[in-house]
DNA sequence: TTATTTTTGTACCGTTTCGCATAGAATGGT
DNA sequence: ACCATTCTATGCGAAACGGTACAAAAATAA
């Protein structure tokens, strides 16, 4: 129970610090478009210093992104659990998120994981793995907040999962617009407009469970719009 | 009006196939993540012919968007026309863009704008331009596509851009999900619940429209059903 | 003090990158 | 035949890249 103090010099740097400005810099830079020098310089740490602590690159590119996702499940994640309907719920959910897309400084990030490195997914197979593991973790907790309801869970509604795909598309879609430069106002209308949205779905489609089945299906949703 | 042959030695390359070889490297790896050895190598051009054809690595990437663009503008775009129903044509524009997103070859792409510009945005100015250029266009093919049935249109209903930029969303939503290695009867699926989830919401929205008022606003989305 | 362990900082290696300079080849004009 | 023009192809060059070797520095252990 002694102070474990490590044996050698002690590191000049935190850890936590290091990573949290290798991770900026990749946020907005990406994968190939930042450099191990230009990581150590925002770090205020030497390459190879750098380099024992957290391995190459791509290494050092998964713990940031796992960091990112950290930050992401404290904010976003547990804004979800406020609220009392989904739509609240969701509302907090997707302004929460935009919290972080819009960032402090001068240039909107988008999402770390949503619009860098998709880029990427292709050609580093563990990036792209990392990348399928949050989209279904971003369904995981939706279509577990959304199943809370009592329409959908105890009648066991299979809509649930399809409904979590178009909320996390729409989340999707604010990290893009975010990134490409649309205003804060928009987005925040966005936002709102796309938590109602989601609750609309979920009423409608709970309302025509019964008679309607499940929603990929062939024809028209609803016959009597066919216009639609 | 005779044959206006150039003056000089002949080009022992034709430019739109040179372009199109570029593009498909550039829309699998990305901008940083492409090097000009590799874009002139699958070219079978050399690097110096290619520099005098495009100008310089940014320019050629733009092209290569450019083309992308049209691309998706043939086949998505022409597919959105087809079809009765807004649902018929939303099943069809997208599926025509998943077949572009899952590609021939072994690895899907996805969207080269939605899941690659995306990445570049904030470090090169031109690329965001161009990016946020294209969410425009396609905001404004749907918005045109939804507006084009008796309820919306006629009444002049507000909704109709926040109904397009979820159709959008959707989109991105299809791109990110087929670069990230989901499988094409899961795309699919997804497609068709897509197209559906849209017409529903312009169903109710438009139902709703008389005494609700526009999509964003700040209480729930149905008084009647709160627990949403 | 002396030895041991760990980090730091400099400097370097081999490779890759983008861009261009230049010489040679292939065409049209005269 | 000769020149002007345009492209091809080799290859240079300066910079940037990821990664590491190595000696000095700073701590603990004996």
């Amino acid at each position: 129970m002694t102070a474990d103090r490590r044996r050698g010099r002690p590191r000049a740097f935190d850890e936590a610090d290091a990573l949290d400005a290798v991770l900026e810099r990749f946020w907005t830079k990406g994968f190939h478009g930042t450099s191990l020098d230009e990581l150590a310089a925002a770090a205020g740490v030497n390459r190879p210093s750098l380099y024992a602590a957290f391995g190459d690159k791509q290494s050092l590119y998964l713990k940031a992104l796992e960091a990112f996702g950290d930050r992401m499940r404290a904010t976003a994640g547990s804004a979800l659990e406020r609220g009392e309907s989904v739509e609240e719920s969701l509302t907090n959910f997707y302004n929460a998120a935009l919290d972080t897309y819009l960032g402090k400084g001068d240039v909107p990030k988008g999402c770390m994981v949503l619009t860098t490195a998709v880029a990427d997914a292709p050609a580093l197979p563990e990036i792209k793995a990392a990348l399928a593991r949050v989209l279904a973790e971003i369904d995981g907790v939706l279509v577990e907040r959304l199943s809370r309801t009592t329409g959908l869970q105890r009648r066991g509604d299979p809509n649930a999962g399809a409904v979590a795909e178009l909320a996390t598309g729409l989340l999707i879609n604010l990290a893009t617009r975010a990134r490409a430069g649309e205003t804060e106002q928009k987005l925040r209308r966005m936002a709102a407009s796309s938590a109602s949205m989601v609750a609309i779905q979920m009423r409608t489609l709970q309302a025509q469970w019964g008679k309607a089945g499940a929603v990929p299906r062939t024809g028209p949703a609803i016959d009597s719009f066919r216009e639609y």
